[in-house]
Parts: structure tokens; C-alpha cells; sequence
DNA sequence: TTGAAAGCGCTAACAA
DNA sequence: TTGTTAGCGCTTTCAA
């Protein structure tokens, strides 16, 4: 048959509503054009800008994105993964809560890219952490204060304890105190139970773990008569949805959301071209572990250290506990 | 073979790591266990708690969920669909751009539950925008505001529609004004527009088409030195992510959102057991129209009218003060 | 270049 | 009850 008939079949096909069946061509083939993403929570607007970003680079490439959350579970996770990894080309673990060898065995079935969250023998996205924390540090540092209180996540995210070690990093480069307290668990509410504790320990300067316990935080150290950012400094990180409308507007340590879920996605996708069919155990695969920087956005929650600093209730002064790691 | 050794083999197998083929099992079923939510933007808070909700009920129902961003373009959502239906059971389309029509191709394809539209051959949920929209202006009207203005969203919403009628005949209900402006855009940005617009012919109440939008109108109306609520109450919609810490926290219209999409992925199932293989075109099927109920939250944004009320410079827009981020 | 056949891993309808 | 067989709609290999 010559192309142009050929063309003219395929043409009449489809007007008559014919569509290649996925599934069946998936059967033998094994490609399914869909690929997954499973997030800790939807409800985290930390994961909106990040979907996006992840939903628009599968779209391009001719995948469907697979979105399942996951509640904060472990167990959920793993359930999720059952379910998701035999019909999935590949899968994006974004802030996954489960244990590296959990990972390793999903990576065995399938192309596996872990975000925020670093692995020697799976590709990986993150933020730049670290760069992140040292600009926080040196902007509250040329701010005047002389000490930083870190409000810490939950001690399962990787993500928390990278901030925390650059944090001290940081502060101890310039010549800072760092202290801890938490953790904390990562919302609202858990930044409205740190403000109680921050009130019993005053600080001029805070750093804390995300935008949501930063969120709360304010809210909570406001309805305790605090002024923020004249009596603390609040910085938070990721540069979340509502950032800029929180009173004060949240200086924050602004994670690329949208670019850490494209490449995510975009690794997975290089992946997939690349090593056809090869099991991702292949030592010197193409293994990329991409970084991407985050940038330091200021606005109204930090300002000048007030030395004479009082605090509502007298500020009792801050034994400095809890510096453990 | 009797059913214990049946049992025992199942396990074995288990244990040795067998998996049915979910695609080989769908091939001549038709049964992927799969359910698609078509959403306008990922990146509207709106969606947050509604995935959440949609994506419990169908996990819970051993069926997982798809969810695609079209970003808010009829073609894409048209792209998405195609590609989607044929691997899944049933779809709901969240807030769609498309034609009634359209929909209706797709409904005769799968079944197909809409959101937050009413059609009458369709399965649809959505909240009771009329009566939210009834108390809100009787909260109004209580604060001794005489006259309501409205900041439509787009034109294209269905929701935009009824809100404003529903505010209209409130209005006239309880003998108040009704006016209107816009239509624009249902994000901050569009709020900022709206602000340089109502700040040129004033009024001491006004209702937004949704949350973001008086988020935004409220950013812009206070960089003009109007503030909220002693100069204009502002209300919102939907109480999105967020509505609880912008400034002043936001009076708003709550949408039962985790429920609307727990509902229209229920209403989905539903269906799917009820008449299976059976088309939806058929006349008399299970056709559920769920309306849930809203309820208005008063929050600081709403407050006693002021008769001698004055804008600062006379209510004309006032220079642009730049808005800083 | 074109056509025929085998089979992907399951389910369901049929015989035995 | 148990075992067998014929597909589901595609891709791919192998003959012609």
C-alpha cells in the first residue's frame, strides 16, 4: 500500500472515531504513557506550584500524570505505590515518609525519582537547601541579630534536618548562636503550639522549618501580643501560596516549586528513553542528581534586631536548651 | 480443589512476590480501577481540600485517582479528556470551561459527574450558592449596609451566574442595592484591577465572586489607604486556603470542599455499580443533582456600615502606591 | 514490501 | 465442580 492511502485510512479512521486503544497496546508493550506522583498531603500548597510543574512537562511529552496522596501515611504510601507502580511507567516520590530501602525496592520495579530528598542510588531533585539557609542567616545576621532559634519539622523529613545542620553551618561561619526547638509538626497548628513555646524562650530572630509553621507561628506569637517583626524576625521557607498576604507578608526562602516538579518529571522521562527496559539496579546508569537553587525573598516578617528588645510578658531570658541534633 | 490448599496456593504465591496484571485484567473487562478528575488549575487553592476529599473516597473504594490540570484552557481540558477516558471508569469535571455539548460527548463515552455546574442530563454536585449568597447579604444587611456591590469573576462561570443572581434577588428581597463590576479575572491579579475600579465609584459593602479575587481586592484597596472593614466589608467565596490568615481574615461563603468532591467520586461509583455497561444516555438512569450546603463564616472583613462614610482623596483611585513583591 | 500468526496476562464462556 | 478454550486489541516476529 502507498503512504498516501495509507494517510487517507488513517484519516478516515479517525473521523469515523476510532482511537488506538491504550490498554490494549499497553498489554504487550508495557507502555502505558502514564506516570505518577505521589505527595505526603495535596492539601500542602507546597505541592500546588509543584504539580503544575509536574503535570505540565508529563502533558508535553505525551504522558498522563497519576497524582496520589497520601495523607502523611506511610502505610497509604506503600498502598499507593502497590497500586500505582504496575501500571506506571515511572514515579515521582515527592517528600515520600517512607524508609530508603522501601524506596529502593519501588525503584527495582520501576524508574524512580525521589524530590527533596537525596539518595546515593536514586536520581533526585532538591532544593538547594543549604545555599538557602546560609542567605537566610546572613540576611538576618546583617539585620543585627546575634541569635537564630530554629523551629524544627518533623524529625522524619530529610528536608529538616538538611535545614537545621546548614542553619548551624551558617550561623557559626558568622559568628551566630543557633538554637532549636521542636519539632513541630509542619502546619498551622503546629507553628501556633511553637509560639507558645518561643514565648517562653524569646528570640529576636527565628528561622522555621516551612511557610505553613511560619504561618502559624506569627498567628500565634500575634495573639500573644508579639510584634512581628519588631519584636522577631520570622523567616520561613518554600515561598508557599499565601506567602505574600500573611500579615506580616512572610520573608521566606523561595523554593523553585514549579521547575523541581518539571525536572522531577523530566528525569523520570530521560529515564525512560535512555535505558529501555534496563533495570535501574545497573551500577553507572544515568543517575542524575539535580540541585536547584532557591533564592532569599524578603519582605515584611524580618527587620533590624532591637537590642533593648522586651517582650510583652518580660521575656524571661532564654536558657539556651534543646541545642541538641 | 478444595478451598483451603486454593487459599494456601494463593499465598504462596503472594509470598512469592505475584501480582495480578491490573492492564491485563482491564484488557477484556474494561475494569482499570481508575477514576479521572479534570481540574481548571492545580494552583487554585479552591482544588485543595476538594482533591482531598475526591481522592479518599475513591482510594477507599480501591479505585485510584487521576487528576489532570488543564490550566484553565477548553482546549487542553479537551486534549486531557481524550486521552484520559479511555483508561478510565468515570470522570468528574471540576468547574469545566468546555460546552455543555462537549460534556455530553464525553458523558456518552464514560460516566461522568460535573462539579459546581447544574446540567440536566448530567450527574452533578454542587454547593448551594444561593443560599450562601443569601446569607451573606443578610449578614450585610444586618451590619447596616444598604447597598451590596458585586466583583464578578469571569463571564464563563456558571458559578459567577448564580452568584449574582442569587445576589440580586436577595437584594431585592431585603431592599437593599445591588451592583455590579467586572467581570475579572478570579486570581489576586484580578483583585488588584477590581480595587483601582471600585475605588473610582465607592461602596461600603461588597461580595466577591470567590476568595482570591477579595484576597487580591482587599491587597489592592489597602494600598490605595482604604481599609477594611471600617471604609468597605468585603466578602469572599469558597473560604480557600488561606482565607484565615490574610488581613483582616477574611469573611467568606465556605464551600463543603472536601465534601463536593467526597460526593461526585461517590456519585461516580455509585453509577458504576448501578447500571453497568449500561450507557448514561439512557433516560430515567440514576441521575443524582447533589446541592451541599454552605455556610458563611464572619470573619474581620465585614463590619458596621458607616453612613458618613469617606474615602480617602474622595474615593478617587488614589496614586499607585507600587505593592511591593 | 506485505501478510499471517503468535502472544501479552488475564477473564469468561464453554465442555467435560 | 474442574478443566479447556477463545478471545480482549494491540505489537512484533517471521514467512511469503
Amino acid at each position: 500500500m502507498n503512504a498516501e492511502t495509507a494517510e487517507h485510512i488513517r484519516q478516515v479512521a479517525t473521523e469515523m472515531g476510532y482511537r488506538t486503544n491504550p490498554l490494549a497496546r499497553a498489554l504487550p508493550t508495557g507502555k502505558t504513557s502514564l506516570l505518577a506522583i505521589i505527595v505526603a498531603d495535596v492539601t500542602n500548597p507546597f505541592f500546588f506550584e509543584l504539580l503544575r510543574g509536574a503535570d505540565d512537562t508529563a502533558t508535553k511529552a505525551g504522558y498522563t500524570l497519576l497524582v496520589a496522596d497520601v495523607q502523611e501515611s506511610v502505610e497509604a504510601e506503600r498502598q499507593a505505590l502497590d497500586r500505582v507502580l504496575p501500571m506506571v511507567e515511572g514515579v515521582v516520590l515527592a517528600t515520600s515518609r517512607m524508609s530508603d530501602s522501601s524506596i529502593r525496592v519501588a525503584a527495582k520495579q520501576r524508574p524512580t525519582v525521589v524530590l527533596n530528598r537525596s539518595m546515593s542510588d536514586i536520581a533526585s531533585v532538591a532544593t538547594d537547601n543549604a545555599r538557602g539557609m546560609r542567605r537566610a542567616v546572613e540576611h538576618l545576621g546583617a539585620l543585627g541579630h546575634t541569635s537564630i532559634t530554629y523551629v524544627a519539622g518533623p524529625d522524619a523529613s530529610w528536608a529538616n534536618g538538611i535545614r537545621w545542620q546548614a542553619l548551624r553551618e551558617a550561623c557559626h561561619e558568622l559568628g551566630l548562636r543557633a538554637r532549636r526547638i521542636g519539632p513541630f509538626s509542619p502546619t498551622q497548628a503546629g507553628g501556633l503550639s511553637a509560639a507558645g513555646e518561643l514565648a517562653a524562650t524569646p528570640s529576636t530572630a527565628v528561622i522555621a522549618y516551612n511557610d505553613l509553621l511560619a504561618i502559624g507561628l506569627m498567628r500565634g506569637l500575634q495573639s500573644l501580643g508579639i510584634r512581628i517583626p519588631d519584636d522577631v524576625s520570622i523567616v520561613g521557607f518554600d515561598n508557599i501560596f499565601g506567602a505574600d498576604f500573611c500579615t506580616p507578608q512572610l520573608t521566606t526562602v523561595a523554593a523553585p516549586l514549579r521547575q523541581l516538579g518539571a525536572v522531577a518529571v523530566q528525569t523520570l522521562l530521560d529515564d525512560l528513553r535512555g535505558t529501555p527496559r534496563v533495570p535501574r539496579t545497573s551500577p553507572g546508569g544515568p543517575l542524575k542528581t539535580a540541585l536547584l537553587p532557591a533564592r532569599l525573598v524578603i519582605r515584611a516578617s524580618t527587620g533590624p534586631s532591637h537590642p533593648t528588645n522586651d517582650w510583652p510578658n518580660g521575656g524571661r531570658p532564654a536558657a539556651d536548651e534543646g541545642d541538641e541534633d
